[in-house]
DNA sequence: CTATGATCATCC
DNA sequence: GGATGATCATAG
């Protein structure tokens, strides 16, 4: 409890620090159009960003890459990184058959069960996250990760009725879920496209995250043939195309 | 501690 | 192989 409380007042303490948003979207995406064929994993040390550890790999350390080169310095803050959209890097790998799929759901921001009371799908920060932003799309080639070249760099909004629609279901059924079953009971079998999953270490309780669904990348970066429930009509405007 | 950036590790 | 749960680096 106290624990909880010195979290909530740290947490409106860094709201309210929260720097004002600096770079606009559009800025963003020309900036980002210089990043496209870059190659992170040789950008990394160039911008201060560890990779690893003693052994250990700082699993963050494309995200932040891309961070730096937009300006942004690591923070914590539970909003949007530039105030009215988000940023978001997620690894791409050649399946077998050739097609380029996530290769990882994606951590979309983390909740309590004080939030999932509280807050309506509208006001959550899931939707905060989710309405407005700019995917990163880098290429996956294995563990060691001896290159990581950017393929895209696409904005995303959440305008679909439809897909806002199914997703703000998946928010309902993951409050009523924790209503009345409780956290423990919310697990990554929920949700279409989003899905809640613990997150946090610590031995004992964790927190939990909402996860975005393979099928929801995909869909975001305009990928087809990833398991997107509906048709996928050519896309050339992401123009996802592996270089190399 | 909890949040950010995420991916790793294990189980089915 | 893919999905689910656990975990790593860093910052306030």
């Amino acid at each position: 409890m106290i624990a909880a409380d010195l979290g909530a007042a740290v947490g409106e303490q860094l709201a309210f620090t929260a720097p004002a948003p600096t770079l606009t979207r559009p800025d963003a995406l020309r900036r980002l159009a210089g990043l496209v064929g870059r190659d992170l994993r040789a950008l990394a040390p160039l911008y201060g960003v560890t990779f690893e550890r003693d052994g250990q790999r700082n699993k963050g350390w494309a995200g932040q890459v891309v961070e730096r080169f937009l300006g942004l310095p690591p923070d914590a803050f539970q909003r949007p990184d530039f105030g009215d959209w988000e940023l978001k890097v997620v690894p791409i790998h050649e399946r077998a058959d050739g097609v380029l799929v996530p290769r990882e759901t994606m951590a979309i921001t983390m909740f309590n069960e004080d939030d999932l009371e509280r807050l309506a799908f509208d006001e959550s920060h899931l939707l905060e996250k989710l309405r407005r932003q700019v995917v990163v799309a880098r290429i996956f080639l294995g563990p060691e990760e001896p290159r990581s070249l950017v393929l895209a760099c696409v904005p995303f909004d959440l305008d679909d009725p439809a897909l806002l629609t199914e997703i703000a279901a998946d928010y309902e059924e993951i409050r009523w879920v924790a209503r009345t079953s409780g956290l423990p009971a919310l697990t990554g079998r929920i949700g279409r496209w989003v899905q809640p999953r613990p997150k946090g270490e610590g031995h004992g309780r964790g927190g939990h995250g909402f996860y975005a669904k393979k099928a929801l990348i995909a869909r975001m970066l305009g990928l087809s043939g990833a398991g997107t429930p509906e048709d996928d009509p050519p896309d050339a405007a992401s123009g996802l195309v592996l270089g190399r």
